[in-house]
DNA sequence: GCTAAAGGTTGACGCATCGTCAATGTCAAG
DNA sequence: CTTGACATTGACGATGCGTCAACCTTTAGC
């Protein structure tokens, strides 16, 4: 019992081209080849073939998965050492990705790029058209698609998380509290934790802030009066700007 | 006044090779070239390689960067869209680290992981021998870069932090308390802490261990007498285990 | 003026993994 | 016999140079 190259590409979720290649590279030949040149795989190479794709949806090469299927390498030895190479690569990225950020900020005050990612967290799409006009359609797309992901109570949370977190600001500042104290520096690591939970963008991610995002976006919501609004007007989005200023200061 | 390609390559850190390609593609031409065919550069070029450079040490393509350069994107614009491109990079690598941790924990119960890892925590080169001799030399290599790009006053905090929590540890066993107690929760949080601060590993960086890493650590505790020995013996790992293996549950 | 050492030039292959035509043969159904 | 659907074997493309190879030029020393 065999299957045509279009059988197996299906069962398996691949493509046709793919399975030529296989062949071509020597990593998975087909069981039989019809005097027209037909290849025709048998279950033996389905089960194969599968192999083949696991190893290589956890990022493993050709020619270490060949390694893997032949015995030369045992499973753990392989996927180890593909894993420190995965970190490695991580830690790169993470490097990059801090010094794209900081070059950004040093190069727009950082105000462009926390003005398109802000539009997540306040309600999302009524800043569509603008947000759209000004970065593009695809900016919008990438921060719709997050907000898009979550679930409905998933939205509730985040949204009352900045309500509770706006509202504590916004009474901090009315009682006239020194940005320095303690009250005021834990609004603003709750505001910070609150950063994190936006993935995709610089303000998000297990390592939360950067600095420059952070006191940047300080300074937005003193700039920009619809932000600041959240906090309490114009007195209050400077007190929540001078508070984060020093929690930056001190912890990032 | 104008340079040869050397000259150029040598101001700026990179190849003849280098240049010649990016006269190829058009990136930067030589100022002048003489009759023999020899390209040579003006300051007006260094210049320009510079930035070039500079684009490229943040992962921008080459045609991006010709964009850039030539007016007709922005810096900020170029970089915001390169920032979530690196962004989206990082999460599938995240996610694949994941993938590859947890089949090598299923496939191997983590031991071997693990013992890899842990040499770096404790006493590091009393292991070399017999680290190299059963995961090779690389993996010795990567362990040792780690722990020797340490400062001195690092590396003495590190093992200040592994007795401390370790003789807690002991007491806490000792004492008889419950692994659930929240005495005992509270130094499986320090636990977990202390191993975020090994980068380049599962149970390192930002996110800390795996909910697989952290348990079959506490296993290997318990098989390992080298390690437990750390904890109060036989008994104590047995405890550390259980705790750790509360923590993850909870937790992770 | 000769020679060897440096340094320059233009190709062209290689890498990783298929996607994507292009040109063409084969098989099953009507 | 015709018409799709499916198969085959090339071969280019993409990313950014490293690395020969084969072959001139310039420079410095004798």
């Amino acid at each position: 019992m065999d299957w045509s190259i279009q059988d197996i590409a299906r069962l398996s979720g691949t493509t046709s081209r793919t399975l030529r290649h296989y062949d071509d590279v020597g990593l998975l030949e087909p069981s039989r080849v019809g005097a027209n040149g037909y290849r025709y795989y048998d279950e033996d190479a389905l089960t194969r073939l599968q192999r083949i794709l696991l190893l290589r949806e956890l990022g493993l090469g050709l020619p270490a998965i060949a390694d893997v299927l032949a015995g030369q390498t045992r499973h753990a030895d392989a996927l180890l050492t593909h894993l420190h190479w995965l970190q490695r690569e991580k830690e790169r990225l993470d490097r990059q990705i801090g010094a794209v950020e900081s070059t950004i900020t040093k190069l727009e005050g950082g105000e462009q790029l926390m003005a398109e990612d802000m539009f997540d967290g306040f309600d999302h799409t009524q800043y569509k058209e603008e947000v759209e006009e000004r970065w593009g359609r695809d900016a919008y797309a990438k921060s719709d698609s997050w907000w898009r992901s979550l679930t409905p109570q998933q939205k509730a949370e985040w949204q009352e998380k900045q309500k509770s977190l706006a509202a504590d600001w916004s009474s901090a500042a009315e009682a006239g509290i020194d940005p320095e104290s303690d009250e005021a520096q834990a609004l603003a690591a709750r505001q910070f934790e609150w950063l994190r939970g936006i993935p995709g963008t610089p303000g998000g991610g297990a390592a939360g802030p950067t600095k420059e995002y952070f006191t940047g976006l300080g300074e937005l919501y003193v700039a920009d009066a619809r932000f600041g609004a959240n906090y309490g007007g114009q007195h209050g989005a400077e007190f929540v700007r001078d508070a984060m200023a020093v929690y930056a200061a001190r912890n990032l």
